[in-house]
DNA sequence: GTAAAGATATACCGATCGGTATATTCTGTC
DNA sequence: GACAGAATATACCGATCGGTATATCTTTAC
């Protein structure tokens, strides 16, 4: 890794709590600048502008929560476990150590869905990333006798993806942890299975 | 209503979409001047700062919501029913006319968690309410013996608002309905009260 | 050790930000 | 129709916005 990369690696790990957190309008230059202590030529020989800042420090928090989903999801043996992982990590957000500001699909979305098409493309991604491998494991799940063959995959995997995130969404807001309360009904929804 | 009420009240009408849409920080006061066609002179006449339309303008929204679900609400009989009035509305936003950018509580939430603690606790209030609503709603099912007696309203309460708020949040960020899928889950979470 | 190349800092740009003091226009009263 | 008070518009403020041209410093190659 060349000079050029650290530098970019450790602006984006700095600066992507800060877009999860402050969103893209609210993120500054100056917030960059005073949260890496690098200037604005430093992060602009390095980035052409802040979009792309934005885009990577987006990807690196959506990367974040997949290092640590993926490993638990591999550790499962069952379809049903598979998909428990999910629920784990995302009803207990403070137990694992998820990207400061919250759930980046989230905070990204509701921001992006009317105002920076380059980010909402991001998003869009990465959901459907994530609805991609709720239906794989049901749908393996469902090949192994585990799961009924009536189900809906990818009316399951819509569900589950949203009760999580509109879960992690009340929490915040609130300030109350709604962890327990989803994890049951996440449960209750894959026990139907 | 006299003439500053008017103005006051068209000015909200006007910015309410776009604050919506563009957020808190996204929204300037340039984009408040072109969407209501009056001056800054002329808004600040009226508000003492863009935070006190941006306040405004989110119970706009919110109550935009409340007077399309809350007549669904009572004019039904049952609390199935009652709650599936709400599922009806959060799946279909477009059939009823939701407010432009979707819904506030979902936007606001997001963007001001981590920035803006006066629409935060706008926000937390409205969250508030609704799981109220909800929880008034199956007390009185249970009651009614129409619910078990075994469940917990609280949790219930929780995991339909999360269900329906993540569900408008993927369907905005992917362009893609949601609303069929989520509510085929809607219903069975109420069918099992 | 020196030159070239690469990376970072400095100093600045025009535009726009939220906000305000003042001027002008409108509206109701007598 | 003159006047007062309310409502709106104009013109401006300092600060900050995202971005850039240039200078300085660091590293690498020989």
């Amino acid at each position: 890794m060349g000079k050029s990369e650290q530098t970019k690696a450790f602006i984006i790990e700095k600066t992507a709590p800060l877009f999860n957190s402050k969103g893209y309008a609210g993120t500054s230059l100056n917030d960059m600048t005073d949260a890496t202590r690098l200037t604005k030529g430093s992060i602009y020989g390095n980035f052409a502008n802040k979009d792309e800042v934005a885009v990577a420090a987006f990807e690196y928090n959506v990367n974040k929560i997949r290092s640590i989903v993926y490993p638990k999801v591999a550790e499962s043996i069952s379809a049903k476990n598979k998909l428990m992982a999910y629920g784990e990590v995302y009803t207990n957000p403070d137990k694992y150590n998820f990207p400061v500001g919250g759930c980046p699909i989230l905070n990204t979305a509701t921001e992006a869905d009317d105002t920076h098409p380059e980010l909402q493309v991001k998003v869009a991604g990465a959901i459907n990333t994530w609805k991609k491998n709720f239906i794989r494991i049901i749908q393996e799940g469902i090949e192994n006798k585990e799961f009924s063959k009536n189900i809906d995959p990818e009316q399951v995997a819509i569900s589950l993806i949203a009760l999580l995130e509109g879960g992690i969404m009340i929490s915040k807001a609130t300030g109350k942890s709604t962890g327990p309360h989803i994890m049951k009904t996440f449960r209750n929804l894959v026990d139907q299975l």
